[in-house]
DNA sequence: ATGTCTGATAGAATCAGA
């Protein structure tokens, strides 16, 4: 079982790249970030059409997740993250799929730091903490996928010197983040290559993608039943390399499970 | 500080967000 998420940065206007890649690929979930698309302009045909039913949660120019599973109707379990009746952000989504609970997350980017909207990550970052104990307590096989705007390590960051008082390198965040792994998720990418630079995001300025100026920021967090079933973590770069792309590659898991 | 994309508003060129 092949499962991917992909910072797509705009699921209307790079509709073409996404069914290329789909077609490519053929993951067998899909968790998609940043779809910038209301509800009711979701492309919901256009990824029918190529073999994917797919549940979302869309809001007018920003933010926005959706998950998508090859032959199948994912089962929507949440949309919204708990904790906070008052966030108006599309950041998160849950299905179960093929006996698999899969929380498809977009953690807000944070800068600039410090100020409001750095607030704002740290406070999601709480509520994605304790809402992801529940989790594990359910003691179901589950994972927390996406675009969590979080460089872990210096080897995740091409200069970390240069990125120390960024929203998505400040030790509150890496700090947050470890301690949400040491709930007992596995970091797949990391567990399986635990020495290699491996990047799934590169700035569209100044020619970042050419030189490997990257970040690792899209991760897949996984409960200690699916960590048992993890048998490869790949960046798909080549993606990144085509026109009209997204700043973010897809990441792709293969689990060993049915 | 720089740099480059998207979607929005508006009906061209700017802006926010990333």
């Amino acid at each position: 079982m092949k499962i991917a998420t992909y910072n797509v940065n705009g699921v209307n206007g790079r509709l073409d790249v996404l069914l290329r890649w789909l077609a490519e690929d053929r993951p067998d979930v899909v968790c998609l970030q940043e779809l910038k698309t209301p509800d009711d302009r979701f492309p919901r045909k256009a990824i029918e059409q190529v073999g994917y039913g797919a549940i979302w949660h869309g809001q007018k120019s920003w933010n926005g997740v959706a998950i998508l599973a090859r032959d199948a109707e994912p089962l929507l379990t949440r949309r919204g993250l708990p904790g906070d009746p008052d966030d108006t952000h599309s950041r998160y989504i849950e299905a179960a799929v093929n006996g698999l609970l899969i929380g498809c997350l977009y953690l807000p980017n944070g800068n600039p730091a410090p100020g409001p909207k750095f607030g704002y990550k740290l406070r999601w970052f709480e509520r994605l903490q304790h809402y992801a104990r529940e989790l594990l307590d359910l003691d179901v096989p589950a994972m927390l996928v996406g675009d969590f705007n979080v460089m872990p390590t210096n080897l995740d960051v091409y200069a970390p010197e240069r990125w120390r008082d960024d929203a998505l390198f400040r030790p509150e965040v890496r700090e947050a983040y470890a301690a949400l792994v040491a709930q007992g998720w596995t970091d797949a990418i990391r567990h399986l290559h635990p020495d290699e630079r491996i990047y799934t995001f590169w700035k569209y300025f100044r020619n970042a993608f050419a030189r490997d100026a990257g970040l690792r920021i899209d991760h897949f967090l996984l409960s200690p039943t699916v960590a048992e079933w993890l048998v490869s973590a790949t960046v798909r770069r080549e993606v990144r390399s085509w026109e009209h792309t997204s700043d973010h590659a897809p990441v792709i898991i293969e689990l060993d499970h049915v």
